[in-house]
DNA sequence: CTACAAATGTTGTTTAGACAAATGAAAATC
DNA sequence: GATTTTCATTTGTCTAAACAACATTTGTAG
């Protein structure tokens, strides 16, 4: 559906109307995975959380590395990982290198959790991207990618 | 930034690296445009509600209207609408004809206001696509309009 | 060594968002 | 015309985000 439709606006700027398009896709997005997240009582936060600790392969991480890596940086991700570890979810030890660092990393129940999530929001994102290309997919992305510079 | 490197991953699927591009980008798009905002001290949401309510030259605009074109549907539009209020950018009255309507609608004071935030705005929007030709922008809003449906 | 600065997290506080329940007005049904 | 349904918005409540202030450990310069 074209931006203005949707937005009931004509005329818009080119710059507007790429910004707007992609805000509002990557609200539909959010909305999307946020309710196939719901089941498993879990925010997108958390998940994303979740991704990033297992993608450390055992090796645990300490809080910065998990806010650079965050989709979105927000300022409080301790209590975000609080959160998780409440849950058993993930883990936390201070680190003894430097005990200024803490050392996070995803539990066995953390790890069933994802593989039981992981085919739920591959299949919302495959639903929701259906009708592009893979060629298209790599045009977008290339886009995107100048943007963020 | 290609997207693998940003999050420091790899081998993501097509589609999850498509939508984490876009979830990435559009956060990148929020931060810069709410910082733009922060001087005039108004969040993302309430400067759409007032472009909104501008785009309706004239005409008030009840709340499910509001809602409907908003980029994300939160469901306290009211105590949005009631901060603007707070602010003297918008006005809101009861519709006559239909009791349980509201007629919300922006001030002069709200049209100032725009007037002096549009071209910061713009500038970020500008500045953030700059390397991306009008033609691109052509072809990856249609992508994103795909998604949407 | 001592003091000062930087790094790394945590906590407090205020504001906003999610979601359900409640309110009140109009429309529909009996 | 009274009762029920639906509509449009508001309110309540709980959780999360923004942002600043604080605490603790480490690094460094005199």
């Amino acid at each position: 559906m074209k931006i203005e439709d949707q937005l009931k606006t004509n005329n818009l700027p080119p710059a507007r109307k790429l910004s707007l398009s992609i805000l509002v896709t990557a609200n539909l997005i959010d909305e999307n995975v946020a309710a196939a997240l719901k089941p498993f009582d879990i925010s997108i936060q958390q998940f994303n959380v979740l991704r990033i600790l297992r993608g450390q392969k055992g090796k645990p991480a300490n809080l910065s590395t998990i806010q650079e890596r965050m989709v979105s940086k927000m300022s409080n991700t301790t209590r975000l990982v609080d959160k998780l570890i409440a849950k058993e979810l993930t883990e936390r030890i201070v680190c003894e290198a430097n005990r200024r660092k803490v050392e996070i990393s995803i539990t066995e129940k953390g790890l069933e959790l994802l593989k039981e999530i992981d085919p739920k929001v591959d299949a919302v994102e495959k639903e929701l991207i259906q009708d592009i290309t893979e060629e298209e997919i790599e045009i977008v992305t290339n886009c995107l990618n100048k943007i963020r510079k």
